[in-house]
DNA sequence: ATTATGCATACTTATTTACTAGGGTATAAA
DNA sequence: TTTATACCCTAGTAAATAAGTATGCATAAT
């Protein structure tokens, strides 16, 4: 499966974010008790979204998290590569796989291509913004 | 990820059965020997392909693998669910997965599904002739 | 100074993957 | 009818990955 719980728990992390209201100063024990997931386990991925510029970190007393950038300029793929590391479907198109030794020989490799480019495609055309309506 | 080797080598197999002609009759050991794939890991590849019905079996001498349609009738993502059970990019979207106790306050089940909608639609938009062309 | 919060790293455990092993069973050539 | 060939079935296991815990330090408001 390509989305593991990493990847969901930190879209669910910056849903929470983001509907605490788009300026708000959100610890992460309050994320914890409302989304049931533990606060040292959102501190690991709340660091890898801070890395990746989409999340602000205020330390201290009344410190806590702010989203970067307004919610509907945050994409859903921008989440889900900050958490994952990719979203690509095999091995082989991510970054650090290198030269494949059987690139010249392999059929399938213009598949998988237009597969990682069919799901970038999609979880960059949702915003956080997209899922905060309410049912 | 997605995709594990199970996906990747049964569709690197049904490329190679495809390969040798719409109705030979191929021994797994040569296809064991063209890909470098251990004949036993092919063995339980193919059981899940002639379960699923895109791949016929004959046993005995002179026995082995002979597709079960024409190449271009034979969907690849037929071939990616039959060897990795689903291509649902997250476990609640996967059949067996259940009720999921968080759906009525889940704001991302949507997006989860417009996702595996995306992807079901592209590994069902190829073929395996498609996969056929020489470079 | 105290305290609430984030930051960084390391460790542990559970699950899944990716095979390997060793038998069986059916078939058809000889 | 013998026998080689090849599919069929079930377990087992080592490696990798995922998932979560634990410990301690850094920072800033009070």
């Amino acid at each position: 499966m390509m989305i593991s719980t990493k990847g969901r728990y930190a879209l669910r992390m910056m849903i929470d974010f983001a509907q605490q209201g788009e300026n708000a100063c959100v610890p992460l024990r309050e994320v914890a008790r409302r989304q049931s997931i533990s606060v040292k386990y959102l501190e690991q991925l709340a660091s890898l979204l801070v890395q990746a510029a989409i999340l602000r970190s205020v330390r201290g007393p009344k410190g806590g998290y702010v989203l970067a950038a307004p919610a509907a300029d945050i994409k859903v793929g921008s989440i889900l590569r900050a958490a994952e590391g990719t979203c690509a479907p095999v091995a082989c198109l991510e970054d650090d796989f290198g030269v494949c030794p059987r690139r010249s020989e392999c059929e399938t490799i213009a598949f998988w291509e237009g597969l990682g480019q069919a799901i970038e495609n999609y979880v960059d055309s949702v915003t956080l913004a997209d899922l905060l309506i309410k049912k």
